[in-house]
DNA sequence: TGTCGGATCGTG
DNA sequence: ACGATCCGACAC
């Protein structure tokens, strides 16, 4: 069964500068190996012990650029995707965030370090349509970051579509 | 070898 | 507001 979602939140992660990435300080351990590799590798992690979180590495190949995926909206395999997030699809209970995607998803650590521009890969990342306008993206403040203090705390690095409501922490899928 | 805390989430 | 849950990073 093949899923797919279409990308609707993502969070950019900006080392060696930015205090909030893993790979701060061009730190190279075993964890963060990734971050250095080529664009369109995927960094995945457990965090607190407990969500697997995805991310893309941008690049170029030695630079630690990442964005982390954050929320999709479903476009193959919705009820596939539904059922793996354990919740009813006819009273969506839905929060989105980046541990839920990766649930719903099917993401583990397993895939880190998985080429996603590979077309026979297990995961790949796709262009399909045309270019999002960026009038209809809102930036934001990054969350649960605030260890990194300032500056960084307060770059508008969060996108997401504006109106979507496969967003997290906009509350739009909790029960009515 | 020990400690500390986190790019979260659902429940209370 | 809080607990779950585990492992990476660093101190000793």
């Amino acid at each position: 069964m093949e899923t797919a979602v279409r990308i609707t939140e993502t969070e950019a992660y900006r080392a060696p500068e930015d205090r909030a990435s893993h790979a701060y300080g061009n730190k190279r351990t075993p964890r963060t190996e990734v971050f250095f590799h080529a664009p369109g590798t995927a960094y995945v992690y457990l965090c607190y012990g407990i969500h697997e979180m995805m991310n893309v590495v941008t690049g170029p190949a030695g630079t630690p650029h990442a964005v982390l995926i954050r929320a999709g909206e479903p476009s193959r395999g919705t009820e596939f995707i539904m059922a793996r997030r354990k919740i009813n699809t006819l009273h969506p209970r839905l929060t989105s965030g980046p541990g839920v995607l990766t649930k719903a998803l099917g993401i583990d650590r397993s895939l880190n370090g998985s080429n996603l521009l590979d077309p026979a890969g297990k995961i790949r990342l796709e262009v399909t349509g045309p270019p999002v306008d960026s009038s209809a993206i809102t930036a934001t403040p990054r969350i649960g970051i605030d260890y990194a203090g300032a500056p960084w705390v307060n770059k508008p690095w969060r996108f997401y579509l504006r109106d979507n409501p496969f967003v997290s922490r906009l509350g739009a899928f909790k029960e009515t």
